[in-house]
DNA sequence: TCCCAAATCAGAATGTTTCTGATTTATATT
DNA sequence: AATATAAATCAGAAACATTCTGATTTGGGA
């Protein structure tokens, strides 16, 4: 279904369905949480021995910019892609001691003042908010 | 005054006043808007010119330790640091294709409904919050 | 002045991300 | 079904930020 329109989608834009790009997507579509670039190529990697790295990469920089994926960061050093599913925007809480990471509805942008902070003559297009921390789990383990 | 308070906090840290260490306070008091590492390591090329690239990380990182920098990411590929000032907690509004910045006082955590998304055994410690978009120079440079 | 933990230096190493140039492939057309 | 070709892939190198290593120097207390 999501995948579908996906195809859809890049075929309209005269890109090709290749079986890499396919199986990246359908990692993405499956993945619970969002990926670090190195984790999407391990899984591919299953499928395809072959693969190169610089087709993960590429392939996630055409996704962006065609707003089907997001890169996200986490403060870890490298950047982490989820699948950009409409209708369900929203914000990450992520855990500092397992990486764990939790969705957050709330968004600031919807918030009250922010408009009167940002200058008129500013032309928004894009935001980001995270809130770091310790999940209950990692709490628990910390003060043993 | 900034400058011989965080002094005085490194000394009962037991952390030495090196000539290196005293140039980088000055420069990040200096700085108008957040720095990257290379930029700070240039400046201070110019005192020190047999500086370790590493001293200036090193540093930097032993300061975000003691809460006196703030390490900023604004998805350029590298990080940013700023002087942490306390009683001046704020955003940056960012443009995406200058690179500048500017403060946004609103602050995401004082909004009202976050305590209600952010689960009760999550302890949270740090939080993000960017915008970014186009700034009024960049936004004329664009359209012609 | 002496001592030594802390800090620095120089260069190598690590890890992520992008680039290059040759080869392969998806798909539109015949 | 065969062909042409732009797009995509592969393999490896390169770029870049950041961290590590091991030897040397230094700030500051005794």
């Amino acid at each position: 279904m999501i995948y579908e329109s996906i195809l859809e989608q890049l075929s309209t834009q005269s890109c090709k369905l290749t079986l890499q790009r396919r199986e990246l997507l359908k990692i993405l579509i499956r993945a619970k949480t969002p990926l670090a670039a190195r984790e999407i190529y391990d899984r591919m990697l299953k499928k395809y021995p072959h693969m190169s790295f610089d087709t993960v990469y590429r392939n996630l920089n055409l996704l962006q910019d065609l707003h089907i994926v997001n890169r996200l960061d986490f403060q870890e050093g490298r950047s982490r892609y989820e699948l950009n599913r409409s209708q369900d925007h929203h914000h990450h809480l992520v855990c500092l001691k397992c990486g764990g990471t939790w969705k957050l509805k709330a968004c600031p942008l919807e918030g009250l003042n922010i408009n009167n902070t940002v200058p008129e003559d500013f032309k928004v297009t894009t935001h980001r908010f995270e809130v770091f921390g310790y999940c209950r789990q990692c709490r628990k383990e910390l003060s043993t």
